[in-house]
RNA sequence: GCGGGUGUAGCUCAGUGGUAGAGCGUCACGUUGCCAACGUGAAUGUCGGGCGUUCAAAUCGCCUCACCCGCUCCA
């Protein structure tokens, strides 16, 4: 009655299924559960937590410790700071978070549209003796006057507009002339002005709500007083306890530019819309390098980042067309970006996204706008300038950033990992590369006596001293290659009749389900030569 | 914040006013001896929460909480 299935990869991979799996094995929790959860927040379970702290640590070991070779044949210098989450709040107004995560945004009741109040700009006019008006979106005030203009051009009113609806549309579609003023920005009229404004797209008057603050950066208080003075914030990128401490690494250290500072850490937004599982959390962790390079090796400091990045996220195992690479338009480059050799974005294909992507790490020429900024207002200026010996030149260093997401990066493994196979028992395995895999090996009795849980166990407490296993003597042997499969462990290692016979055990290949067989003594190398010492 | 939806065992769900249920999973014992097997048994519920209607509420009404989906955004 049931198809035979040939192709295991050819099931679609459901998020709702990778998400039960998740919770049901331990990789991931609502945070707050027992009390209803709270949006945005999640817990890594036992699994999830080993997972997440194997690719934290590959990035550390990968980045940090361990040589890699730079564009221009010399080795990559990386150092490292663990930098606290609150800071002194002037380090977000130098660095323009502050204003750039304090919109006030509009509602529109009728059509349900969200604006930014900034971007929201009112055409006002007489209108039988009292003062009307219709609003329109632009960047600025003449991107919105040249959006009015188009519309006055059309000399013609959409259907669907009446009474005061209609006396104000047909003055924005140039159908009646109106003696026209300035525009105004929505967030200066008051409620009385606000009622009498035509909302873009809407058909009725007065449907925007007062401009509201969605404040993107946690606050907090320091010290026991609630006052203004006390106020800071969680933050919102780890970067900036990095540009903070750079004067204090280049005099700690004997680093020189061109040489790199990285940070794994919490940073905190309030999201508007946290959505699609971990992806867009309110507290999440970021792995930031800040590469600190001389103005004009930016070029080629961007480019190296950029590959180096994108073949380490390759090398995990998300290769394939899940993987890409895609440089971003002029038009959506950051605040700190807009000059410079670029940013570019990896991204992976996520099963909520596709078949569009998802931002996994963001490499970014923050030029020396960050730097700056800080010798600015600490009130420091030049003296924070690094001196360059060899050059004899003292200057800013630009910035070359890759800033990886752990959480969405720990997603994406997930999500590549999960394999739909209904040829076994589980249905499906967790095809993590063994580096990265929670659990490295299983080692089961297969039943439990006749000699087979003494040498069970006693290989068990020999490769526990150098690797992550679990030893489960109870139940069928299926149900436990099931388990194993599920929790994405690479091998399992089985004591059978013959083992008490010949001291040879049997592995389990989690991939491919087949069995091979090795002496007892010969499993602790096995596992080193394929997961090594990671 | 606005609109829509959901909430019963770990999971999937049944239960529309009258004793709180099933399958799967979990655990124990036995059997089995390489893929969630079989037999026997066991544990597990503030029916999201509160108030009300009623002799009686998982079920009807009101309120509330949380989550999910859409709108603004991004590591």
């Amino acid at each position: 009655m049931t198809q035979p299935t040939s192709d295991a990869t050819a099931a679609p991979k459901s998020m709702d299924d990778i998400v039960a799996l998740c919770r049901r094995r331990g990789f991931v929790f609502q945070s707050s559960e027992i009390y209803g959860g709270i949006n945005g927040f999640w817990d890594y379970g036992p699994l999830g937590t080993e997972l997440k702290r194997n690719l934290k640590n590959a990035w550390w070991t990968d980045m940090v410790h361990r040589e890699l070779m730079g564009p221009f044949g010399a080795p990559v210098d990386i150092v490292g700071v663990d930098s606290t989450i609150i800071m002194n709040p002037k380090v977000w107004e130098a660095s323009g978070h502050v204003s750039g995560f304090n919109d006030p945004m509009v509602d529109c009741r009728e059509t349900k549209a969200r604006y930014r109040a900034d971007h929201l700009f009112v055409q006002r006019f007489e209108l039988d003796g009292t003062t009307a008006g219709f609003a329109t979106v632009g960047a600025g005030v003449d991107e919105a006057r040249k959006a009015i203009d188009a519309d006055r051009a059309r000399r013609k009113v959409p259907h669907g507009y009446g009474g005061l609806a209609n006396a104000i549309a047909k003055v924005r579609f140039g159908v009646t002339e109106a003696a026209l003023d300035d525009l105004v920005p929505f967030d200066t009229l008051d409620a009385t002005a606000r009622a009498a404004v035509l909302a873009p797209e809407a058909k009725e008057v007065g449907t925007l709500t007062e401009p509201r603050m969605f404040n993107l950066m946690f606050e907090t208080f320091v010290g026991a007083l609630r006052s203004d003075d006390a106020k800071a914030y969680l933050r919102p990128e780890t970067a900036q306890g990095i540009f903070a401490n750079f004067e204090n690494v280049v005099n700690s250290t004997r680093v020189r530019v061109p040489f790199g500072i990285a940070q794994i850490g919490k940073a905190f937004r309030n999201e508007v819309t946290p959505r699609n599982f971990t992806f867009r959390s309110r507290e999440f962790e970021q792995m930031e390098i800040e590469f600190f390079v001389h103005p004009s090796q930016a070029p080629e400091w961007y480019a190296f980042w950029r590959d180096t990045r994108f073949a380490w996220w390759q090398s995990l195992g998300l290769a394939g067309g899940n993987l890409q690479l895609r440089e971003h338009d002029a038009d959506e480059l950051a605040h700190y970006a807009k000059e410079g050799a670029g940013t570019s974005d990896i991204e992976y294909r996520f099963p909520f996204t596709a078949p569009g992507f998802g931002e996994l790490e963001g490499v970014a020429h923050r030029s020396d706008y960050d730097l700056r900024q800080h010798a600015e207002h600490s009130g420091k200026r030049d003296k924070m300038k690094y001196f360059d010996q060899e050059r004899n030149e003292r200057y800013f260093p630009h910035v070359i950033e890759p800033s990886g997401g752990a959480d969405r990066g720990t997603l994406a493994l997930l999500c590549e990992a999960y394999t739909p196979d209904e040829s076994r028992a589980s249905k499906v395995y967790m095809a993590f590369h063994p580096r990265l895999a929670p659990v490295k090996a299983g080692v089961f009795p297969l039943v439990n006596k006749d000699g087979m849980p003494e040498i069970g166990e006693r290989l068990y407490r020999q490769l526990r001293k150098r690797f992550v296993c679990e030893y489960d003597p109870k139940q069928s042997i299926g149900k436990r290659y099931a388990r194993m499969d599920e929790a994405g462990t690479p091998y399992c290692f089985t004591i059978d009749g013959q083992s008490v016979e010949d001291q040879s055990v049997t592995v389990r290949h989690r991939d491919t389900q087949a069995q091979e067989r090795i002496g007892v003594d010969h499993v602790e190398r096995f596992l080193t030569e394929r997961i090594g010492g990671a």
